[in-house]
DNA sequence: TAGTGGTCTAGACCACATC
DNA sequence: ATGTGGTCTAGACCACTAA
């Protein structure tokens, strides 16, 4: 059967055009519209985190399409490191817990090339209304009320531990139902290992905005620099399934022994 | 012929396994020795920047294998922006001459989102012996020449022109013979396309290291603010095929009006 | 040995661009 | 009408993993 109108999905060319595919096209390759059906799985939560999903073969049996279609599909939400292949084994549903970077985001390097290697230091988790700017930022109305975390990471120069990050982190309140300083603090791997196994919430990508600012009372008392130092100010906002932001965080960086890394292309 | 060392290149799994592949794996999928030798082809000059390839088909009964394989090939050349499909059309060899965007790598926007339509000034064009940073950078002897071009960026603010980006260009001089403030000042469209265009060479891709600094007496004059105040810098090292690095870019950004944005996923 | 993802093929048809 | 890339299928075999 050649005919991809064999599947029980709307397939494109098959029967004539629908009128109302012209005003918003409806119509899509059916490998999209797989990608469609699994990303609703991984939303829903029929694999976890960690898991495995169904083999490529029974994933083309239960859509009634070839393997090859199925398989675009998941090496399309391979590159978006949403699912994880592992050849012999299966394809795996990404998870922050078990990856080999602890910062999942964090572009920070240090300028002689080592390892990383920071420690953090949580200073405080707070309840609060959100401040009209966070509210914006994550859409939420300015009532709601949001987690203010607030945190360190120190590196080691010349043999001592420095402070090189300052974190303010902003968390929707009814998203994150019982955090606290104490959690956060017990916790050994990624911080979005954490949210992901006690709050289901996976940080899936970000957008990061740049700056240079100069460093205010506070961040030049918990950084260690002078008050009017060039600090690197990064913003960022994470969103998981659907485009959802639900992570808002203000990172101070002290450039002077690390630097910012990007690569383009 | 189901049989893939019906090639005549070398097929995995085709014949019993080479005691030199061991130590140094030269055995790999057939679609990455075809964009091996697409990638031979596109650094030979065989087809510019612009051109069309040969289709798809073409391309196969050349390389005798399976127009799917050939695809396969030609899909990642895609997504690393060296060809560009156009369906109906062909697929061409990427360009920095009919591109959307003016600044190819730079990550520069205006904190209202509004496009960024930024001029450009040149200041200078002078021939030096390479520093000895900059000369590491680029993989030169510290005896060899480079151009040093300077520029500013400026754009509208409230309606007048305001400088917001210093650049300092280190460029080998063997590879840009003839460059000059004229010819830079001359040209319209992205810096990148006159350098494809006259010299032959082609960025490709790029690595950023950015860092909070504070202006100098210099970069505080250019950019019209006070000595002192903290400017984003990003050092930009560009490669051309095969990995080769042949442009060093340090940027001083303002800003007030602007942001760096990143995209991480 | 069986099951998984990874590669490769051959052929069909569709969507788009051009003549 | 023709040629291009884009999608989909069916089936083969390979490489890797684990029982």
């Amino acid at each position: 059967m050649a005919d991809p109108s064999a599947a029980t999905i709307l397939a494109p060319g098959s029967g004539l055009p629908d009128p109302v595919a012209e005003a918003t096209p409806s119509f899509s390759p059916l490998y999209q519209q797989i990608k469609e059906l699994l990303l609703r799985s991984l939303q829903g939560g029929e694999w976890k985190p960690g898991e495995v999903i169904p083999s490529e073969i029974d994933l083309a049996t239960r859509y009634k399409v070839s393997q090859g279609t199925v398989r675009k599909a998941i090496d399309e939400l391979a590159t978006d490191n949403l699912l994880v292949r592992r050849q012999g084994k299966g394809t795996f549903v990404a998870t922050h817990a078990e990856e080999r970077t602890q910062y999942r985001f964090l572009r920070l390097q240090r300028d002689d090339g080592a390892a990383a290697g920071m420690r953090r230091r949580f200073l405080d988790c707070r309840r609060l209304r959100a401040p009209a700017e966070v509210a914006r930022a994550l859409g939420l109305k300015a009532s709601e009320s949001v987690w203010q975390v607030r945190r360190l990471l120190l590196a080691e120069i010349d043999g001592r531990p420095r402070p090189v990050v300052f974190d303010e982190i902003w968390l929707p309140a009814a998203l994150f139902k019982g955090l606290s300083a104490e959690r956060l603090s017990g916790q050994r791997g990624p911080m979005y290992a954490f949210f992901e196994a006690e709050f289901g919430v996976r940080m899936i990508r970000a957008d990061e905005k740049v700056r240079a600012v100069a460093a205010d009372d506070e961040a030049a008392r918990l950084l260690e620099v002078g008050v009017g130092a060039p600090l690197l100010s990064v913003e960022r906002l994470s969103y998981t399934y659907g485009d959802r932001p639900v992570e808002l965080r203000r990172g101070l960086y002290h450039t002077a022994a690390h630097h910012y890394r990007n690569q383009l292309n």
